[in-house]
DNA sequence: GGCCGTAATGAAAACGGTTTTCAGTTAGCT
DNA sequence: AGCTAACTGAAAACCGTTTTCATTACGGCC
């Protein structure tokens, strides 16, 4: 992941580069994993000390908002993010160390197709997520 | 959906049966929505009404070890329960009216494989929900 | 049917994450 | 450099959920 991918997109939008949204971007494009507002709170201190949480959420808002972020929805919770490219994808996260990876082959329209049929439901979206075990964390 | 039935897994779990955990289940077997703790709450008060808030929290995770209610995660947050049926399913949601079914010939097989070659992850679970609308609203 | 032990209860307080408010600061255009 | 709207952090408000605790009532037993 890019920081500058990030910071240009926000740009693209209209909005301002600031020291503190600069610390946040930098956090997320650095992680691998899936974080929480306050953990990256806790890291963008590290690029810029005065950064406060709030801008951390408003951050977050603007980047959810733009579809470089997505919240992850983890069976214990949802309050985490992490980045995502751009277009329809979803998420497969390691349940031991949280590192989160994308992918976008999601075939699914036979299976849609055929819960419509049992239905009756119009299905207009759907939201898969994977678990299990990163390379790393199988040893 | 049959309160008798959700009774029954309660009791079957050594669990009492007292009249606001009644209520709780009588809602719940009642309604074709996801439903929020505070909506049950709301209704449950007009089967008995001093129910309390604190136990349609503590009902619902009583169902939710038991796997007969399970958590919808919906975009806009992950606030509302709808009954489970045993095994592995998935749920349906109209984005109108919250009304939920599930559906179970989920076949992801494929996916999963194409997946795990792909990116290395071991897959141990997946979470799979449709967002759509249901008969009744699509005129 | 009445007794009893324990699970279950409601009210209130505590809690933790998120959002709002507000007065002061800063990015970035001219 | 000067200006203005966007942005900021701190504190307070907010809201859903959990804990605490003294009281109640389910349901097994005689």
């Amino acid at each position: 992941m890019d920081e500058t991918h990030l910071s240009a997109i926000l740009v693209a939008h209209g909005h301002k580069l600031t020291r503190p949204r600069r610390a946040v971007l930098t956090v997320i494009a650095a992680s691998a994993e899936s974080l929480t507002p306050a953990e990256i709170h806790a890291r963008a201190q590290k690029y810029y000390r005065q950064t406060g949480l709030v801008t951390v959420y408003r951050t977050l808002d603007l980047l959810a908002e733009v579809g470089a972020v997505r919240k992850i929805h983890a069976p214990d919770g949802c309050h985490a993010y992490a980045p995502a490219s751009e277009g329809h994808a979803h998420h497969i996260i390691c349940q031991k160390c949280r590192a989160v990876i994308e992918f976008n082959n999601c075939d699914l329209t036979d299976l849609l197709s055929a819960v419509q049929r049992r239905t009756g439901y119009q299905v207009s979206g759907h939201w898969l997520e994977l678990f299990g075990l990163c390379p790393r964390c199988q040893s």
